[in-house]
DNA sequence: TAACAATATACCGCTTGAAGTATATTCCTT
DNA sequence: AAGGAATATACTTCAAGCGGTATATTGTTA
C-alpha cells in the first residue's frame, strides 16, 4: 500500500556485499543453495540467511526440488524492483567480484550440473 | 579502489525514508538545513544527522554561507552514485510522499526565499 | 564583547542486522 | 523405519543506526 516503504525494503536488501552476489548470479539464472556456496565460498548457514532475507521481503522466489531449493529472481517484479534490479546490473558490470562471480558461474557451470543431482 | 564498497555505501545511504525525502528535494535544487525542516515538518537535529550521514559518505556536498550550510548533489559523481540518483528519481516519480514535497517546494519557493535571508 | 541564529555533535536507549555455533527440519534412499 | 543430504532456524554476541534531549560550535549583529 505504500510504495517508499516497498522501496526502502528494496534497499534494505541492497545493501550487503553477499545479497548483492547472490542477486547478481540469480541474475543469470536460478540456483540452488549448494551452488551458491561452491561459487562464493560462504559457509551454508550465511548463504541460507541472506537468502531467507531476501525471499522476506519479495527479492527472491523459492521452490523445492526434493532436497535442494531453488531460489530466482521473481517473476512479476514491482516497476521499482525491477528497475532497482536493472540498475544493479548496471552498476556492477565493471566490479572485479561480481564479474569473477559470473565468470565462475559460467566456466563451472557444467561441472557443477554433472556433479549435482540437482535440477537447477 | 573497492568499487563495491562503494556501492554498498550508496544503498546504505538510500535505505531510510528522511534521507530518499532529502536527496529527491535536492535534486530541485541545493537547499539550506532550514528549508529542509520547514518542508519535512522534521526537528532540525533529525535533519542535520542524516545531512551528515549523507555527506560523510558523499552523497551531498556543503558548503557554509555566513549562518547558513547550503547542502547540494555533487556536481561530480561516481557512476554509480549518478545510476542510483537517477533510478530514485525514476521510481519517486508515482510516489505521493515524494510528489507532495516536490511540491511544497515549489508552491513555497518564493515565500521561502522571502522569508529568509539564506542565499539557497 | 555579548547575545543570538543556524547548525552540528555527544550521549542515551532502543532496535536491527550480521556472523558464528549448534540444532532442527524436510525430503530422499535404503 | 533409519540414516543421510540439503537447507533452515534458534540463540548468542557484537556493531551500527535511529530518534530524542541536551549542549556545543560557528558566524552574525548590535
Amino acid at each position: 500500500m505504500n510504495g517508499d516503504v516497498e522501496l526502502i525494503s528494496i534497499y534494505e536488501c541492497l545493501c550487503d556485499q553477499t545479497r548483492l552476489r547472490l542477486l547478481n548470479l540469480l541474475n543469470v539464472r536460478p540456483l540452488c543453495v549448494c551452488h551458491f556456496q561452491e561459487l562464493l565460498g560462504e559457509p551454508q548457514v550465511k548463504i541460507s540467511k541472506h537468502l531467507a532475507y531476501l525471499r522476506k521481503r519479495g527479492l527472491v522466489e523459492a521452490e523445492r526440488d526434493g532436497n535442494w531449493m531453488i531460489y530466482r529472481l521473481p517473476k512479476k517484479r514491482s516497476p521499482e524492483l525491477d528497475k532497482n534490479l536493472r540498475c544493479l546490473q548496471d552498476c556492477v558490470q565493471e566490479n572485479r567480484i561480481f564479474k569473477q562471480d559470473i565468470t565462475k558461474l559460467k566456466r563451472r557451470s557444467k561441472a557443477i550440473e554433472a556433479s549435482s543431482p540437482c535440477g537447477c
